[in-house]
DNA sequence: CAAGTGATTCAATATTTGTTCAATTGTTTG
DNA sequence: CAAACAATTGAACAAATATTGAATCACTTG
């Protein structure tokens, strides 16, 4: 792996490492929702959900849609729901002993 | 997705979210590797692949196994072999520009 | 056992980053 | 056009984090 693609995997990770826009993210993994729906599922302020979903449209891990008062945002492609569906799986391995 | 899982999973996200660890785990991808190496691979300070070989290895990325005087590590199993390469393909994926 | 190598730890620092609250923009409709 | 609603932005702050350099630990071997 090279350097620059080191950092551009890296930001991507670094995005769904926060548990608040990883909550983001899988709530618009489906189908699209806009930032209301968001902030009631995630639970936390419109405003920082907003401030997430910039940083999330801006490495295209999520896709944007305005329809009149609303925008509505959803899973940029079928990549980001594989990585989290490995991840769940690491995550639900059972863990090897030191012997 | 549940709470506590979201949690536990951009936990692993943001151990792989920073570049100079995320080559660390890309060193030790295929094969174990010493630190003598990873250190050399990667370009940084003993110290610094030290601080986040442990943060690796207490999330389970990685395992350690001592031979005389060097460590070796290695990735811990084949999930993360997986999410990476998602992600890259995520990466890789031209991307699609407003109409 | 003393010296030398490989790796880890400790303390300290500079930077990043998540969150909050107030103010502002964009859009519909009375 | 004004009011109401949805979403974004900006500034400011506390907490978390990556990095460094020196000191220490673990192990081998002369």
């Amino acid at each position: 792996m090279v350097e620059d693609q080191a950092i551009e995997i890296a930001e991507i990770f670094h995005l769904l490492g926060d548990p608040t826009r990883l909550r983001i993210v899988t709530c618009c993994l489906e189908e699209p929702r806009n930032v209301g729906e968001i902030t009631e599922t995630v639970g936390v302020s419109a405003s920082l959900v907003s401030h997430h979903l910039r940083l999330l449209k801006a490495t295209r891990l999520v896709r944007a849609d305005r329809c009149g008062k609303q925008v509505f945002y959803v899973a940029a492609d079928e990549h980001v729901q594989k990585v989290l569906k490995d991840m769940m799986d690491h995550v639900a391995e059972p863990h090897r002993e030191a012997p």
